[in-house]
This record gives structure tokens, sequence and C-alpha cells, in this order.
DNA sequence: GCCAACGTTGGC
DNA sequence: GCCAACGTTGGC
């Protein structure tokens, strides 16, 4: 099983959002290298981090559980959507994303500004300069420790 | 295939 | 809103 961190504006789409629905298609992916990666190596039982940026207080905010291997983004066919690409088409789509479930709502972030400071979590490809993968892979190990934490 | 111009991401 | 850093586009 992979650890994930897979990141959202929440002005988009957030935790709440998640927890209302249970579980969501983790849609809009438009990175090549994110999309190569969502379907080559994220599986079904992975877990991912829910990490919400471009916001007050960027941080992982919670805790999901992928419930689906990568299929086709149907934003992408979608003429008023956002994430539409013309150049995609119902026989060859280039997008692709999987569906997510709820786990946990941290009652305390784990902030970026934390994260910078844990010796345990310095290599996280999250705090790279210049990283801009929305979902990236994080350690077992890395995981855990996050997971010891106590977010209250 | 090169590369300039442009667009996007995302922290601050 | 700013800006660094990167990805994408498209002319040549």
């Amino acid at each position: 099983m992979k650890y994930w961190i897979m990141k959202s504006e929440p002005s988009t789409f957030s935790i709440d959002d998640l927890k209302t629905k249970g579980d969501a298609f983790w849609d809009g992916v438009r990175n090549y290298q994110v999309r190569n990666m969502l379907q080559k190596e994220m599986q079904l039982g992975d877990k991912a981090f829910f990490y919400h940026s471009s916001c007050a207080a960027p941080g992982i905010v919670g805790f999901m559980e992928i419930i689906s291997t990568a299929t086709a983004d149907p934003t992408q066919f979608d003429k008023e959507s956002l994430y539409y690409d013309p150049k995609s088409t119902l026989s060859t789509p280039r997008w692709f994303g999987v569906n997510v479930r709820f786990l946990e709502k941290y009652k305390t972030p784990l902030m970026l500004s934390t994260i910078r400071t844990l010796p345990q979590l310095s290599n996280l490809t999250l705090l790279k300069k210049g990283n801009r993968l929305s979902i990236t892979e994080i350690t077992p190990q890395e995981a855990k420790f996050i997971l010891t934490l106590r977010f209250s």
C-alpha cells in the first residue's frame, strides 16, 4: 500500500466538502506527471493525506482512502467545466482521476509552517522548491510519522 | 527540436 | 497582489 499527499484548494474542494459527501471523484488533474502517477502507481486501498493549498493556512487537514483505480475524468468533456479540454475525446481521454473516501478530518491541521520544522518530513516532495505536483507520494515512514502526531 | 512567450501554481 | 518556478504552446 502506498501513501500520498493530494492537494486541493479549499475554495474549490475542501476537507469539509469531502466529509459531507463521504466520497468523491478527484477531478481536475491536468498535469501529465500527476496523471501518469494516478494511472500507473495509485492503487485501490492506498491512503492519502488531504492538503489545503493556496489558502490562508496551507497544510494537511485530513486523511482519506483511494477507493478506485484511475478512470477518465468527465470534466474534460464538459464544455461548461473549468477543466474542459477540447483535445480530449471520449475514445482517447487525456485526463484521469480516482475516487476517494473520507476517513478523518484533523481537529488541528498540520500546517505547512510546522511541516517545515519537522526533520522527519524534510524530504517531502511537497517541500521541494518549485514542486508543481498536486499529488505526491510519501514514504510509509513519513506517513506513519504524520499519523502519530496528535492533531488536537 | 529549439526556445520565447505565455499561463499556472502556490506560498507569502 | 507579487513573484519565483515551472509547464505548455506554437512559430520557425
